[in-house]
DNA sequence: CAATGGTATATCGCATACTATTTTCGGGCA
DNA sequence: TGCCCGAAAATAGTATGCGATATACCATTG
């Protein structure tokens, strides 16, 4: 965590304590080292930072309005545990926000914004193949968030992205199993067919089920 | 802002320091009492406070996250400015994620649900009718969360909640005539007899007008 | 006179220390 | 045995100070 001597000297400390520390943990909770309702005490992570608190409080602030901790207080934080109604909440509302970037993506009809997408939608598959799990939900985000940021709204990117978080919990939650990752894999590849060709209805109607169908029973 | 010793013996202290340094300093940008772009420095909110940088710095941090204020690194805070592009993609968030919010309360047609939103345009009305402008844009405010609270979907609710944030900062800072707030005012009303009347895609229509078209001409 | 460089000042980032509150846990009591 | 209470431990909230960096201002030079 420390600046190596050279670093410091030059002064290349471009992120901030609290940056580091804020991708730290983030990182440790949607790759699942820290589950729903683990408790994170300040204490404990400034000490295995070799930081003070002030940072990991700044960290944990942020974590707290992105909705990936509990922050109780006078008391301890958790990781936030999402509850199957909330799930559900969350896929509806992703539903939305996702339908509008592609139907802005419709509209630009713009081969190079859709190049990322693809690229994505391809490390998808790849990783998929390579059986690495982890790997296919990164890149499952990066297409999505490909798609946001492809919308030329820069404030839907920015929500999106945000948002985006508790997608990436669930999705380490849920413990999809492998074939309906296939699936997944390969609505990528239509929902950019489907893009490129215009069709915005048939558009709306793959991420529906992209989206929200494959959550399973609604209860 | 220090707390009385009855409060302190009682353990009133319901809100931290910094939850009450951040509820002021957004309703200073919120009542135009900070306008966009004006310079935050933590010290001098400190002292006129009478509390320390720390809580400052925390709800700094917040604002920041709530899109209200910009943290340039090793610099001072400002109030964000918006731009006239920026404005656009707002309005066309705040347009799809309405849509949704309304969508749902169509669906739902429960009069309980509508209640608050009847309650928040009536008071609005009322606030524009004795010239109180700021009053106005709280319970336009209010009208539209209620919309999205009354949703049933935390996640939207939470969502638009903060989103607001801007809305409202946009809100002040475009002057808007008091004739449009007139139209805008009846618009609320109109929107509540529509979604009685399920008339899902007439309030699709309308809240287009409402958010978006009346931004003026698109440059 | 404009551009450049250097110094002083403003301001933040983080560490440390202290205080206040909550949680935990063990022992007494019904 | 189960529950309540109190003390101790755990933990977050805040204050303060120092060091680092960015900004602003002024002098110097071409």
């Amino acid at each position: 965590m420390a600046l190596s001597p050279t670093e410091r000297a030059i002064g290349l400390m471009r992120q901030s304590y609290a940056d580091q520390v804020y991708n730290h943990i983030k990182a440790m909770i949607l790759s699942g080292n820290l589950r729903q309702g683990d408790k994170i005490v300040e204490d404990k992570i400034a000490k295995r930072f070799g930081v003070s608190r002030t940072p990991i409080r700044e960290a944990l602030t942020r974590l707290q309005l992105y909705g990936l901790v509990h922050l109780q207080p006078r008391s301890y934080a958790e990781v936030v545990t999402i509850d199957s109604s909330e799930a559900r909440d969350i896929a509806d509302v992703r539903f939305h926000l996702e339908r509008m970037a592609f139907g802005l993506l419709v509209e630009r009809n713009d081969a190079a914004t859709i190049e990322p997408l693809q690229r994505a939608a391809a490390d998808a598959r790849r990783a998929l193949d390579g059986g690495d799990r982890a790997g296919y939900f990164e890149h499952d985000s990066t297409f999505h968030i490909a798609a946001a940021e492809g919308s030329g709204n820069g404030e839907l990117a920015l929500l999106y992205r945000r948002f985006e978080n508790k997608v990436q919990l669930l999705r380490i939650a849920q413990e999809v199993p492998i074939e309906r990752l296939e699936i997944y894999a390969q609505q990528h590849f239509d929902l950019i067919d489907l893009v490129v060709a215009g069709r915005r209805a048939a558009v709306d109607e793959l991420l529906n089920v992209h989206i929200i169908h494959d959550l399973g029973p609604r209860s």
